[in-house]
DNA sequence: GTACATTTTGTACGGCGTACAGAAATAGGC
DNA sequence: GCCTATTTCTGTACGCCGTACAAAATGTAC
């Protein structure tokens, strides 16, 4: 070790780290939606010039693949890699982790959708699931569409979901935005559609959590042939 | 019909339509994808100053409502409402016919992610699901939840394949996309993730129809219990 | 101490959505 | 057939965005 490979790098010492910048950026989101979240927002919120922040990534688009992958580091896949837990409660307690995760920063995972998820995080969740979907049974080549279906349907929910809600202020509870959301839906003509609008008060629900373990053990059940 | 409803407001008459300037953004949305589809963009392939957009629309994100609507709009419904066909069919062609228009313009989709999908569209999309359920012996309640995993499922499909596809020019055919695909894949470290990187073939044709209806049937066989 | 690599800032460019005021064009009331 | 009210479109401008460029400040290695 006659080399010190740290403290090698001349000038000035850094005064941000990436995930600094990353958590300021998260913040502006929660705060005020994808808007909010600019180059020049995060360099102020942090104290700095705008333009420093390339210092730490090239552009914009990097700093959004950072989030992404900083939001799915944030679940530990391997809380649910116990074999002794039958594989669908794995796969429900993971999808259920990676909603409250990315519901928890709404836009975040309009973020995601708007580019490809192909960083090591991406990678290690897809990994995860073909592994688990192993365990059930399917064969390699099943398995890993099924898990394609699992991740369309957690991504494709949540972004529905987040979508729905607009620009709804985030504290509300789950109680709230689904009564804010039948209230919405008296407006809906029962004479043009009449199915709809008997069923407003299932439609508010599309947005919670029941909603969303339904449709999961669906997914499931047909991914199993029963 | 002595009232003429219409030719009764004064000023200069309109040099363009609602529908032209809903063209005008598709086109750019194809061509440039979701940056290049502005408002001054748009007036400017129209031929017009770019504030003479807010004449036709309050602002930009009721044009992005129009263009959702307008998509919506292209698929006729009644087509899809033979009570001769078997539902799940009926399903089926609805859900690839959906696929077709949207994937057509690769951002459209994005856009409707953005937000609420509250227009009489998408309202009769969602009349049209729950009819079409209701069929099936489904009752209402269940009926309703369901065409939301359909709407989920059609959705997030279309927004994960347009966004694992980039900004890949739009003319490209479905091997080609697999075939790119397959090459990128080549590089997932197999140490690493063993599963994912022997799986890279099928992975590849994640955004191949033959994946999307996979992953239909599994959601319908989930819903019929079975 | 000097040379060099690196971080941060100041400034600037082009593009965005859109607010505002004014000019041109058209309808209806007299 | 003028007058007035209303509407459409343009010119201009503001504040924001992402980011390129050059210079100043700061650190390491020789």
């Amino acid at each position: 070790m006659t080399t010190q490979a740290r403290r090698s790098k001349p000038g000035p010492r850094r005064t941000l780290t990436e995930g600094a910048i990353l958590d300021a950026a998260l913040d502006l989101l929660d705060e005020g939606g994808v808007k909010a979240a600019s180059v020049r927002g995060i360099a102020a919120r942090v104290g700095v010039a705008p333009n420093a922040v390339y210092t730490y990534f090239p552009d914009k688009a990097a700093v959004v693949k950072a989030i992404v992958e900083h939001l799915l580091g944030q679940v530990d896949l391997a809380v649910f890699s116990d074999r002794n837990v039958p594989w669908r409660q794995r796969i429900e307690s993971l999808a259920l982790e990676l909603r409250e995760r990315l519901t928890a920063h709404p836009g975040a995972v309009n973020l995601m959708i708007g580019g490809p998820m192909d960083g090591p995080r991406a990678l290690a969740l897809n990994e995860h699931l073909m592994e688990t979907l192993g365990d059930s049974g399917l064969g390699a080549a099943e398995a890993a569409r099924a898990s394609y279906l699992l991740i369309v349907y957690v991504f494709g929910s949540i972004a529905l979901e987040t979508a729905e809600q607009g620009d709804q202020t985030r504290g509300t509870s789950e109680d709230e935005k689904i009564a804010s959301r039948l209230k919405g839906f008296s407006a809906i003509p029962a004479a043009s559609y009449p199915l709809s609008a008997a069923a407003a008060p299932i439609m508010a629900t599309y947005v919670s959590t029941r909603q969303y373990t339904w449709g999961l053990h669906k997914v499931l059940d047909g991914l199993t042939g029963e």
